[in-house]
RNA sequence: GGCGACGUAGCCAAGUGGUAAGGCAGAGGUCUGCAAAACCUUUAUUCAGCGGUUCAAAUCCGCUCGUCGCCUCCA
Protein backbone atom coordinates (compact mmCIF):
# COMPACT_ATOMS: atom_id res chain seq x y z
CA UNK A 1 0.00 0.00 0.00
CA UNK A 2 1.27 3.38 -0.81
CA UNK A 3 0.46 6.83 -0.15
CA UNK A 4 -2.42 8.46 -1.64
CA UNK A 5 -3.89 11.99 -1.19
CA UNK A 6 -6.59 14.46 -2.24
CA UNK A 7 -4.93 17.09 -4.44
CA UNK A 8 -7.45 20.10 -4.39
CA UNK A 9 -6.01 20.73 -8.28
CA UNK A 10 -7.49 17.70 -9.85
CA UNK A 11 -10.08 17.32 -6.85
CA UNK A 12 -9.20 13.39 -6.33
CA UNK A 13 -7.56 11.13 -4.16
CA UNK A 14 -3.97 10.38 -6.29
CA UNK A 15 -1.07 8.32 -5.56
CA UNK A 16 2.03 10.27 -4.19
CA UNK A 17 4.77 10.01 -6.44
CA UNK A 18 7.06 12.63 -5.45
CA UNK A 19 8.86 14.77 -7.79
CA UNK A 20 12.66 13.01 -6.70
CA UNK A 21 12.42 9.40 -5.34
CA UNK A 22 12.51 9.84 -1.47
CA UNK A 23 12.33 13.24 -1.15
CA UNK A 24 9.94 15.81 -0.71
CA UNK A 25 9.53 19.58 -0.39
CA UNK A 26 6.42 20.95 1.10
CA UNK A 27 5.29 24.47 2.00
CA UNK A 28 2.75 25.27 4.12
CA UNK A 29 1.21 29.17 4.68
CA UNK A 30 2.00 30.04 8.17
CA UNK A 31 0.32 33.19 9.70
CA UNK A 32 -0.36 36.35 9.32
CA UNK A 33 1.30 37.66 12.57
CA UNK A 34 -1.01 40.44 13.90
CA UNK A 35 -2.43 38.61 16.97
CA UNK A 36 -2.73 35.84 19.12
CA UNK A 37 -3.67 32.51 16.95
CA UNK A 38 -7.09 30.78 17.24
CA UNK A 39 -7.76 27.39 17.47
CA UNK A 40 -8.48 27.30 13.79
CA UNK A 41 -4.74 28.27 13.57
CA UNK A 42 -4.23 25.14 16.06
CA UNK A 43 -6.19 22.46 13.19
CA UNK A 44 -3.69 23.76 10.43
CA UNK A 45 -1.06 23.36 12.21
CA UNK A 46 -1.51 20.09 14.10
CA UNK A 47 -2.94 19.12 10.90
CA UNK A 48 0.48 19.59 8.59
CA UNK A 49 2.51 18.71 11.92
CA UNK A 50 0.82 15.06 11.63
CA UNK A 51 1.64 15.45 7.61
CA UNK A 52 5.09 16.35 8.11
CA UNK A 53 5.78 13.46 10.93
CA UNK A 54 3.92 10.23 9.16
CA UNK A 55 6.03 11.41 5.78
CA UNK A 56 9.31 11.22 7.64
CA UNK A 57 7.91 7.95 9.10
CA UNK A 58 7.59 6.29 6.13
CA UNK A 59 10.76 7.21 4.98
CA UNK A 60 10.84 10.67 2.86
CA UNK A 61 13.44 13.18 3.51
CA UNK A 62 11.29 15.70 3.63
CA UNK A 63 11.88 19.91 3.72
CA UNK A 64 9.44 21.90 5.25
CA UNK A 65 9.11 25.24 5.13
CA UNK A 66 6.18 27.64 6.81
CA UNK A 67 6.51 31.43 6.29
CA UNK A 68 5.53 34.01 8.47
CA UNK A 69 4.00 37.06 6.94
CA UNK A 70 5.61 39.82 8.94
CA UNK A 71 4.35 42.55 6.54
CA UNK A 72 0.82 43.32 5.54
CA UNK A 73 -2.09 45.85 6.27
CA UNK A 74 -3.43 44.33 9.51
CA UNK A 75 0.34 44.39 10.94
CA UNK A 76 0.95 48.31 9.97
CA UNK A 77 -2.70 48.91 10.82
CA UNK A 78 -2.15 47.54 14.51
CA UNK A 79 1.26 49.31 14.74
CA UNK A 80 -0.78 52.68 14.12
CA UNK A 81 -2.56 51.98 16.78
CA UNK A 82 -0.75 51.04 19.28
CA UNK A 83 1.77 53.65 18.40
CA UNK A 84 4.42 51.56 17.56
CA UNK A 85 6.56 50.42 14.75
CA UNK A 86 5.30 47.04 12.78
CA UNK A 87 8.37 45.48 13.27
CA UNK A 88 7.29 45.28 17.05
CA UNK A 89 4.04 43.64 16.49
CA UNK A 90 5.39 41.11 13.50
CA UNK A 91 7.98 40.48 16.63
CA UNK A 92 5.55 40.22 19.34
CA UNK A 93 3.66 37.42 17.49
CA UNK A 94 6.12 35.33 16.26
CA UNK A 95 7.00 34.99 19.27
CA UNK A 96 3.81 34.00 20.57
CA UNK A 97 3.19 32.04 17.73
CA UNK A 98 6.11 29.78 18.48
CA UNK A 99 5.14 29.65 21.83
CA UNK A 100 1.65 28.40 21.00
CA UNK A 101 3.19 25.77 18.31
CA UNK A 102 5.53 24.51 20.96
CA UNK A 103 3.10 24.14 23.69
CA UNK A 104 0.70 21.78 21.06
CA UNK A 105 3.99 19.28 20.50
CA UNK A 106 4.24 20.89 16.69
CA UNK A 107 7.90 19.98 15.63
CA UNK A 108 9.83 22.82 14.11
CA UNK A 109 9.86 22.95 10.45
CA UNK A 110 13.31 23.21 8.68
CA UNK A 111 12.44 26.71 7.63
CA UNK A 112 10.65 29.12 8.88
CA UNK A 113 11.16 32.68 6.77
CA UNK A 114 9.89 35.70 6.88
CA UNK A 115 8.45 37.73 4.22
CA UNK A 116 10.47 40.77 4.82
CA UNK A 117 14.11 38.75 4.88
CA UNK A 118 12.94 37.95 0.95
CA UNK A 119 12.27 41.39 -0.36
CA UNK A 120 14.87 41.30 -3.24
CA UNK A 121 13.92 37.68 -4.09
CA UNK A 122 10.23 38.86 -4.25
CA UNK A 123 11.26 42.28 -6.15
CA UNK A 124 13.44 40.02 -8.59
CA UNK A 125 10.43 37.96 -8.79
CA UNK A 126 8.09 41.04 -9.85
CA UNK A 127 10.61 42.28 -12.68
CA UNK A 128 10.59 38.78 -14.24
CA UNK A 129 6.80 38.71 -14.45
CA UNK A 130 6.92 42.63 -15.90
CA UNK A 131 9.45 41.13 -18.40
CA UNK A 132 7.38 38.74 -19.71
CA UNK A 133 4.39 40.85 -19.77
CA UNK A 134 1.98 39.15 -17.09
CA UNK A 135 2.49 42.14 -14.64
CA UNK A 136 2.16 45.54 -15.51
CA UNK A 137 2.86 49.08 -12.91
CA UNK A 138 0.90 51.80 -12.57
CA UNK A 139 1.44 54.58 -10.26
CA UNK A 140 4.33 52.94 -8.31
CA UNK A 141 1.63 50.21 -7.72
CA UNK A 142 2.72 46.29 -9.66
CA UNK A 143 -0.40 44.15 -10.81
CA UNK A 144 -0.49 40.59 -11.92
CA UNK A 145 -3.05 40.54 -15.14
CA UNK A 146 -5.00 37.58 -14.59
CA UNK A 147 -5.79 37.51 -18.55
CA UNK A 148 -2.58 36.69 -19.30
CA UNK A 149 -2.56 33.59 -17.83
CA UNK A 150 -4.40 31.12 -19.17
CA UNK A 151 -4.56 28.68 -16.25
CA UNK A 152 -5.84 31.45 -13.57
CA UNK A 153 -8.85 29.91 -11.64
CA UNK A 154 -7.40 26.41 -11.70
CA UNK A 155 -7.25 25.31 -8.59
CA UNK A 156 -10.59 27.32 -7.29
CA UNK A 157 -12.49 26.12 -10.57
CA UNK A 158 -14.33 29.14 -11.28
CA UNK A 159 -14.45 31.59 -14.30
CA UNK A 160 -13.15 35.07 -14.65
CA UNK A 161 -16.75 36.10 -15.60
CA UNK A 162 -18.53 34.33 -12.97
CA UNK A 163 -16.55 35.97 -10.45
CA UNK A 164 -16.75 39.77 -12.16
CA UNK A 165 -20.57 38.86 -12.33
CA UNK A 166 -21.09 38.41 -8.15
CA UNK A 167 -18.96 41.71 -8.17
CA UNK A 168 -17.18 42.45 -4.58
CA UNK A 169 -14.09 42.98 -5.72
CA UNK A 170 -13.26 46.42 -5.33
CA UNK A 171 -13.55 48.38 -9.16
CA UNK A 172 -10.31 50.63 -9.63
CA UNK A 173 -10.37 52.00 -13.18
CA UNK A 174 -6.23 51.83 -12.62
CA UNK A 175 -6.48 48.11 -13.49
CA UNK A 176 -7.05 46.35 -16.51
CA UNK A 177 -9.19 43.18 -14.88
CA UNK A 178 -10.92 44.11 -11.80
CA UNK A 179 -9.64 40.90 -10.87
CA UNK A 180 -5.87 41.93 -11.15
CA UNK A 181 -4.21 41.64 -7.82
CA UNK A 182 -1.72 43.88 -6.18
CA UNK A 183 2.50 42.16 -6.45
CA UNK A 184 3.95 45.65 -5.17
CA UNK A 185 2.32 48.72 -3.18
CA UNK A 186 3.49 52.18 -3.45
CA UNK A 187 4.17 53.50 0.08
CA UNK A 188 1.94 55.59 1.79
CA UNK A 189 2.41 58.09 4.57
CA UNK A 190 3.70 56.14 7.72
CA UNK A 191 3.80 52.99 6.11
CA UNK A 192 7.03 50.61 6.09
CA UNK A 193 8.55 50.74 2.79
CA UNK A 194 11.53 49.37 0.78
CA UNK A 195 13.21 50.41 -2.04
CA UNK A 196 12.30 48.88 -5.65
CA UNK A 197 12.64 49.51 -9.07
CA UNK A 198 8.55 51.34 -9.18
CA UNK A 199 9.51 53.25 -5.87
CA UNK A 200 9.49 53.38 -2.18
CA UNK A 201 6.59 50.58 -1.58
CA UNK A 202 6.06 47.19 -0.33
CA UNK A 203 4.87 43.56 -1.49
CA UNK A 204 1.65 42.72 -1.54
CA UNK A 205 -0.37 39.71 -0.17
CA UNK A 206 0.57 36.71 -2.05
CA UNK A 207 4.12 37.25 -3.14
CA UNK A 208 6.01 36.26 -0.24
CA UNK A 209 4.96 32.68 -0.74
CA UNK A 210 6.16 32.18 -4.06
CA UNK A 211 9.37 33.92 -3.39
CA UNK A 212 9.90 31.70 -0.08
CA UNK A 213 8.54 28.75 -1.51
CA UNK A 214 10.90 29.42 -4.55
CA UNK A 215 13.84 30.45 -2.21
CA UNK A 216 13.79 27.16 -0.19
CA UNK A 217 12.09 24.64 -2.60
CA UNK A 218 13.19 26.05 -5.83
CA UNK A 219 10.57 27.03 -8.58
CA UNK A 220 9.11 23.51 -8.51
CA UNK A 221 8.25 21.21 -5.48
CA UNK A 222 5.93 18.31 -4.09
CA UNK A 223 2.92 19.73 -1.74
CA UNK A 224 1.78 22.62 -0.75
CA UNK A 225 -0.61 23.00 2.15
CA UNK A 226 -2.74 25.58 4.06
CA UNK A 227 -6.26 25.92 5.29
CA UNK A 228 -9.41 25.42 3.00
CA UNK A 229 -9.89 29.39 3.12
CA UNK A 230 -6.37 30.32 0.95
CA UNK A 231 -7.44 28.00 -2.17
CA UNK A 232 -8.88 31.39 -3.47
CA UNK A 233 -7.55 33.86 -3.50
CA UNK A 234 -3.85 33.07 -2.26
CA UNK A 235 -3.41 29.87 -3.81
CA UNK A 236 -4.59 30.77 -7.26
CA UNK A 237 -2.62 33.90 -7.12
CA UNK A 238 0.53 32.16 -5.89
CA UNK A 239 0.38 29.62 -8.90
CA UNK A 240 -0.46 32.44 -11.21
CA UNK A 241 3.10 34.57 -9.86
CA UNK A 242 4.92 31.31 -9.74
CA UNK A 243 3.64 30.07 -12.65
CA UNK A 244 3.86 33.58 -14.98
CA UNK A 245 7.60 33.61 -13.59
CA UNK A 246 9.23 30.48 -13.85
CA UNK A 247 7.02 28.55 -16.63
CA UNK A 248 7.08 25.23 -14.94
CA UNK A 249 4.25 23.72 -12.80
CA UNK A 250 4.76 25.29 -9.30
CA UNK A 251 2.96 22.49 -7.22
CA UNK A 252 2.80 19.07 -7.74
CA UNK A 253 0.14 18.46 -4.88
CA UNK A 254 -2.41 20.52 -2.49
CA UNK A 255 -3.79 19.66 -0.18
CA UNK A 256 -6.35 21.89 2.19
CA UNK A 257 -7.23 21.35 5.64
CA UNK A 258 -10.90 22.28 6.86
CA UNK A 259 -12.06 24.76 9.47
CA UNK A 260 -12.68 24.75 13.13
CA UNK A 261 -16.40 25.57 13.52
CA UNK A 262 -18.55 27.28 16.37
CA UNK A 263 -22.21 25.96 15.86
CA UNK A 264 -21.55 24.81 12.75
CA UNK A 265 -19.94 28.46 11.98
CA UNK A 266 -16.17 28.87 10.65
CA UNK A 267 -14.35 29.99 13.87
CA UNK A 268 -12.58 33.51 12.23
CA UNK A 269 -11.53 36.77 13.70
CA UNK A 270 -14.00 38.53 11.55
CA UNK A 271 -16.93 37.06 13.21
CA UNK A 272 -15.32 36.83 16.35
CA UNK A 273 -16.65 33.44 17.57
CA UNK A 274 -12.68 32.55 18.59
CA UNK A 275 -11.30 31.03 21.63
CA UNK A 276 -7.10 31.67 21.08
CA UNK A 277 -4.91 28.88 21.54
CA UNK A 278 -3.79 29.93 25.09
CA UNK A 279 -7.18 30.60 26.25
CA UNK A 280 -8.06 26.80 25.21
CA UNK A 281 -4.40 25.83 26.90
CA UNK A 282 -5.82 27.31 30.00
CA UNK A 283 -8.53 24.49 29.84
CA UNK A 284 -7.49 21.46 28.34
CA UNK A 285 -4.13 19.74 27.78
CA UNK A 286 -1.97 20.30 24.33
CA UNK A 287 -2.15 16.59 23.90
CA UNK A 288 -6.23 16.91 24.32
CA UNK A 289 -6.15 19.10 21.48
CA UNK A 290 -4.25 16.95 19.64
CA UNK A 291 -6.52 14.88 19.80
CA UNK A 292 -9.34 16.24 19.33
CA UNK A 293 -8.24 17.56 16.11
CA UNK A 294 -7.18 14.19 14.97
CA UNK A 295 -10.27 12.55 15.58
CA UNK A 296 -11.60 13.73 12.55
CA UNK A 297 -10.32 13.58 8.86
CA UNK A 298 -7.96 16.94 8.56
CA UNK A 299 -10.93 17.84 5.31
CA UNK A 300 -14.10 17.58 7.35
CA UNK A 301 -15.71 20.31 9.49
CA UNK A 302 -14.94 19.98 13.04
CA UNK A 303 -17.16 21.88 15.25
CA UNK A 304 -15.14 23.13 18.67
CA UNK A 305 -17.36 22.94 22.27
CA UNK A 306 -16.58 22.63 25.51
CA UNK A 307 -17.99 19.58 25.30
CA UNK A 308 -16.42 17.62 22.58
CA UNK A 309 -13.01 18.63 23.76
CA UNK A 310 -14.23 16.65 27.19
CA UNK A 311 -15.14 13.42 25.18
CA UNK A 312 -11.78 13.98 23.64
CA UNK A 313 -9.99 14.09 26.93
CA UNK A 314 -12.19 11.04 28.08
CA UNK A 315 -11.19 9.24 24.75
CA UNK A 316 -7.45 9.77 25.48
CA UNK A 317 -7.40 9.14 28.65
CA UNK A 318 -8.58 5.94 27.98
CA UNK A 319 -5.63 4.56 25.86
CA UNK A 320 -3.38 6.49 28.18
CA UNK A 321 -5.06 4.29 31.00
CA UNK A 322 -4.10 1.39 28.33
CA UNK A 323 -0.59 2.52 28.02
CA UNK A 324 -0.40 2.65 31.89
CA UNK A 325 -1.47 -1.07 32.07
CA UNK A 326 1.21 -1.87 29.69
CA UNK A 327 3.93 -0.19 31.00
CA UNK A 328 3.09 -1.68 34.82
CA UNK A 329 2.93 -4.96 32.99
CA UNK A 330 5.98 -4.51 31.32
CA UNK A 331 8.06 -3.23 34.59
CA UNK A 332 8.08 -6.37 36.38
CA UNK A 333 9.22 -10.12 35.68
CA UNK A 334 5.95 -11.92 34.59
CA UNK A 335 5.30 -14.88 37.19
CA UNK A 336 3.18 -17.26 35.38
CA UNK A 337 3.53 -19.25 31.88
CA UNK A 338 0.03 -19.31 31.58
CA UNK A 339 -1.78 -18.75 28.22
CA UNK A 340 -4.54 -16.24 28.35
CA UNK A 341 -8.20 -16.96 26.40
CA UNK A 342 -7.63 -14.31 24.38
CA UNK A 343 -4.13 -14.74 23.89
CA UNK A 344 -3.90 -15.59 20.12
CA UNK A 345 -5.87 -12.53 19.80
CA UNK A 346 -3.93 -9.89 21.79
CA UNK A 347 -1.25 -11.36 19.29
CA UNK A 348 -2.92 -10.67 16.34
CA UNK A 349 -3.57 -7.19 17.22
CA UNK A 350 -0.33 -6.76 18.26
CA UNK A 351 1.03 -7.58 14.89
CA UNK A 352 -1.50 -6.01 12.81
CA UNK A 353 -1.67 -2.72 14.73
CA UNK A 354 1.41 -0.95 12.67
CA UNK A 355 0.55 -2.30 9.86
CA UNK A 356 -3.47 -1.21 10.04
CA UNK A 357 -2.59 2.07 11.36
CA UNK A 358 -0.30 2.87 8.26
CA UNK A 359 -2.77 1.58 5.57
CA UNK A 360 -5.43 4.14 7.40
CA UNK A 361 -2.84 6.56 7.16
CA UNK A 362 -1.79 6.00 3.60
CA UNK A 363 -5.52 6.80 2.60
CA UNK A 364 -5.21 10.56 2.97
CA UNK A 365 -4.03 10.34 6.41
CA UNK A 366 -7.22 8.75 7.80
CA UNK A 367 -6.17 10.03 11.30
CA UNK A 368 -9.94 9.29 12.58
CA UNK A 369 -9.98 5.57 11.46
CA UNK A 370 -6.14 4.79 12.38
CA UNK A 371 -7.28 5.90 15.99
CA UNK A 372 -10.12 3.75 15.54
CA UNK A 373 -8.01 1.05 15.12
CA UNK A 374 -5.82 2.16 17.90
CA UNK A 375 -8.68 1.75 20.06
CA UNK A 376 -9.93 -1.99 19.11
CA UNK A 377 -6.01 -2.85 20.50
CA UNK A 378 -7.11 -1.17 24.01
CA UNK A 379 -10.38 -3.39 23.64
CA UNK A 380 -8.24 -6.54 23.67
CA UNK A 381 -5.88 -5.61 25.54
CA UNK A 382 -7.89 -4.39 28.59
CA UNK A 383 -9.33 -7.77 28.06
CA UNK A 384 -6.07 -10.14 27.91
CA UNK A 385 -4.87 -8.01 31.12
CA UNK A 386 -8.37 -8.53 32.82
CA UNK A 387 -7.37 -12.50 32.09
CA UNK A 388 -3.90 -12.12 33.37
CA UNK A 389 -1.61 -11.74 30.55
CA UNK A 390 0.41 -9.20 32.74
CA UNK A 391 1.58 -11.77 34.91
CA UNK A 392 2.26 -14.23 31.73
CA UNK A 393 5.64 -14.88 30.10
CA UNK A 394 3.78 -16.49 27.20
CA UNK A 395 2.19 -12.75 26.39
CA UNK A 396 5.31 -10.71 26.85
CA UNK A 397 6.43 -10.95 22.78
CA UNK A 398 2.91 -9.45 21.94
CA UNK A 399 2.88 -6.83 24.70
CA UNK A 400 6.29 -5.86 23.85
CA UNK A 401 5.12 -5.43 20.53
CA UNK A 402 1.36 -3.27 21.47
CA UNK A 403 4.03 -0.90 23.32
CA UNK A 404 6.42 -0.35 20.71
CA UNK A 405 3.65 0.36 17.79
CA UNK A 406 1.64 2.60 19.85
CA UNK A 407 5.17 4.70 20.44
CA UNK A 408 5.19 4.55 16.87
CA UNK A 409 1.57 5.49 16.35
CA UNK A 410 2.75 8.42 19.00
CA UNK A 411 5.65 9.96 17.29
CA UNK A 412 3.08 10.39 13.98
CA UNK A 413 0.29 11.63 15.95
CA UNK A 414 2.48 13.42 18.15
CA UNK A 415 0.67 12.10 20.95
CA UNK A 416 1.57 9.75 23.99
CA UNK A 417 4.86 11.58 24.55
CA UNK A 418 4.25 11.87 28.12
CA UNK A 419 4.79 9.15 30.38
CA UNK A 420 1.49 7.55 30.63
CA UNK A 421 1.65 7.23 34.31
CA UNK A 422 2.51 11.21 34.62
CA UNK A 423 0.42 12.24 31.76
CA UNK A 424 -2.99 10.43 33.98
CA UNK A 425 -1.71 12.06 37.50
CA UNK A 426 -1.58 15.56 35.43
CA UNK A 427 -5.30 15.08 34.82
CA UNK A 428 -5.85 14.26 38.37
CA UNK A 429 -4.05 16.88 39.59
CA UNK A 430 -6.24 19.28 37.56
CA UNK A 431 -9.71 17.80 39.14
CA UNK A 432 -7.98 17.99 42.69
CA UNK A 433 -7.31 21.67 41.87
CA UNK A 434 -11.16 22.34 41.39
CA UNK A 435 -12.38 20.56 44.59
CA UNK A 436 -14.03 22.14 47.47
CA UNK A 437 -13.23 20.35 49.78
CA UNK A 438 -9.20 19.71 51.47
CA UNK A 439 -7.81 16.53 51.27
CA UNK A 440 -7.35 16.74 55.20
CA UNK A 441 -10.97 16.03 55.69
CA UNK A 442 -10.86 13.47 53.00
CA UNK A 443 -8.38 11.20 54.35
CA UNK A 444 -10.48 12.20 57.80
CA UNK A 445 -13.44 10.52 56.63
CA UNK A 446 -11.66 7.71 54.63
CA UNK A 447 -10.27 6.68 58.10
CA UNK A 448 -13.72 7.04 59.75
CA UNK A 449 -15.19 4.77 56.81
CA UNK A 450 -12.45 2.52 57.12
CA UNK A 451 -13.43 1.82 60.86
CA UNK A 452 -16.90 1.49 60.05
CA UNK A 453 -16.70 -1.05 56.95
CA UNK A 454 -14.40 -2.82 59.77
CA UNK A 455 -16.99 -2.92 62.29
CA UNK A 456 -20.08 -3.74 59.52
CA UNK A 457 -21.48 -0.42 59.67
CA UNK A 458 -21.88 -0.42 55.87
CA UNK A 459 -24.86 2.34 56.57
CA UNK A 460 -22.17 4.63 58.01
CA UNK A 461 -19.51 3.78 55.21
CA UNK A 462 -21.69 4.17 52.56
CA UNK A 463 -22.74 7.34 54.06
CA UNK A 464 -19.50 8.91 53.70
CA UNK A 465 -18.80 7.23 50.03
CA UNK A 466 -22.32 8.82 48.89
CA UNK A 467 -21.31 12.15 50.71
CA UNK A 468 -17.74 12.07 49.25
CA UNK A 469 -19.67 11.20 45.82
CA UNK A 470 -21.76 15.05 45.92
CA UNK A 471 -17.67 16.53 46.35
CA UNK A 472 -16.75 14.39 43.01
CA UNK A 473 -14.79 12.28 44.79
CA UNK A 474 -14.53 8.54 43.89
CA UNK A 475 -14.10 6.24 46.20
CA UNK A 476 -12.03 2.79 45.17
CA UNK A 477 -11.33 0.30 47.79
CA UNK A 478 -9.00 -2.37 46.72
CA UNK A 479 -7.06 -5.28 48.24
CA UNK A 480 -4.07 -2.94 49.59
CA UNK A 481 -6.39 -0.18 51.26
CA UNK A 482 -8.79 2.54 50.43
CA UNK A 483 -7.48 5.36 47.52
CA UNK A 484 -9.46 7.93 46.30
CA UNK A 485 -9.46 10.17 42.72
CA UNK A 486 -11.61 13.60 41.81
CA UNK A 487 -14.21 12.79 39.13
C1' G B 1 -26.59 35.86 -7.89
C1' G B 2 -22.12 32.39 -9.26
C1' C B 3 -19.23 28.17 -7.65
C1' G B 4 -18.50 24.26 -4.13
C1' A B 5 -18.92 21.01 0.13
C1' C B 6 -21.63 18.40 3.57
C1' G B 7 -26.19 15.80 5.85
C1' U B 8 -24.28 8.22 8.99
C1' A B 9 -27.14 6.07 16.30
C1' G B 10 -28.60 10.65 22.03
C1' C B 11 -23.68 13.27 20.78
C1' C B 12 -18.77 13.02 18.04
C1' A B 13 -17.03 10.25 13.86
C1' A B 14 -14.78 6.42 9.92
C1' G B 15 -16.66 4.05 5.76
C1' U B 16 -16.92 6.23 -2.34
C1' G B 17 -20.43 -0.36 -5.29
C1' G B 18 -20.69 -6.17 -1.80
C1' U B 19 -24.21 -5.85 2.77
C1' A B 20 -22.82 -0.03 8.80
C1' A B 21 -15.10 0.96 12.34
C1' G B 22 -14.19 3.56 16.68
C1' G B 23 -15.00 7.16 20.83
C1' C B 24 -18.38 9.59 24.39
C1' A B 25 -23.01 8.94 26.79
C1' G B 26 -26.92 4.99 28.13
C1' A B 27 -28.84 -0.12 29.61
C1' G B 28 -28.02 -5.22 31.57
C1' G B 29 -24.29 -8.65 33.56
C1' U B 30 -19.26 -10.34 35.99
C1' C B 31 -16.43 -8.37 40.12
C1' U B 32 -17.56 -5.72 44.96
C1' G B 33 -20.57 -5.80 51.75
C1' C B 34 -22.44 -1.77 48.42
C1' A B 35 -19.75 1.12 44.98
C1' A B 36 -15.69 2.68 41.40
C1' A B 37 -12.36 0.86 37.63
C1' A B 38 -11.83 -3.06 34.22
C1' C B 39 -14.15 -6.84 31.40
C1' C B 40 -18.59 -9.11 28.85
C1' U B 41 -23.30 -8.18 26.38
C1' U B 42 -26.26 -4.52 24.33
C1' U B 43 -27.74 0.41 21.54
C1' A B 44 -28.65 2.50 13.23
C1' U B 45 -32.59 -3.93 8.93
C1' U B 46 -30.19 1.45 8.29
C1' C B 47 -26.93 5.99 6.31
C1' A B 48 -31.74 13.84 5.28
C1' G B 49 -36.13 12.71 1.80
C1' C B 50 -37.95 10.95 -2.97
C1' G B 51 -36.94 8.60 -7.55
C1' G B 52 -33.33 6.07 -10.97
C1' U B 53 -28.94 2.77 -12.57
C1' U B 54 -27.18 -2.20 -10.80
C1' C B 55 -27.45 -9.07 -9.23
C1' A B 56 -25.91 -5.62 -5.29
C1' A B 57 -25.86 1.64 -3.23
C1' A B 58 -24.52 5.06 2.78
C1' U B 59 -21.38 4.72 -1.49
C1' C B 60 -23.08 6.13 -8.71
C1' C B 61 -27.02 9.54 -11.24
C1' G B 62 -31.30 13.08 -10.86
C1' C B 63 -34.58 16.04 -8.00
C1' U B 64 -36.21 18.09 -3.17
C1' C B 65 -35.18 19.77 1.77
C1' G B 66 -31.50 21.36 5.34
C1' U B 67 -26.62 23.18 6.95
C1' C B 68 -22.13 25.40 5.82
C1' G B 69 -18.07 27.45 2.89
C1' C B 70 -15.68 30.49 -1.01
C1' C B 71 -16.65 34.69 -4.26
C1' U B 72 -13.60 40.74 0.64
C1' C B 73 -8.99 39.79 5.12
C1' C B 74 -9.00 34.76 6.99
C1' A B 75 -5.78 28.33 8.90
Amino acid sequence: MSLRLYNTLSAEKELFVPRVPGKIGMYVCGVTVYDFCHVGHARAGIVFDMIYRYLRFSGYDVTYVRNYTDIDDKIINRANNEGCDYRTIADRYIATFDDDMDRLGMLRPTVEPKATDHIDDIIEIISRLIENGHAYTVEGDVYFSVETFADYLKLSKRNLDDMLAGARVDLDERKRNPMDFALWKATKPGEPWWESPWGKGRPGWHIECSAMSMRFLGPSFDIHGGGKDLVFPHHENEIAQSEGANGCQFVKYWLHNGFVNINSEKMSKSLGNFFTIREVLEIFDPETIRFFVLQAHYRSPLDYSDQNLKEAQAGLTRIYEALALLDDALSVDPVSTDTAPSAAELAEKAAGLLPRFKEAMDDDFNTAQGLGILFDSVRTLNRTMAEGAGKSSASRPALEQLKESCVEIGNVLGLFQTKSADWLAAREAEKKERLEIVSDEIEKLITERAEARKNKNFKRSDEIRDYLLTKNIQIIDTAEGTSWKAK
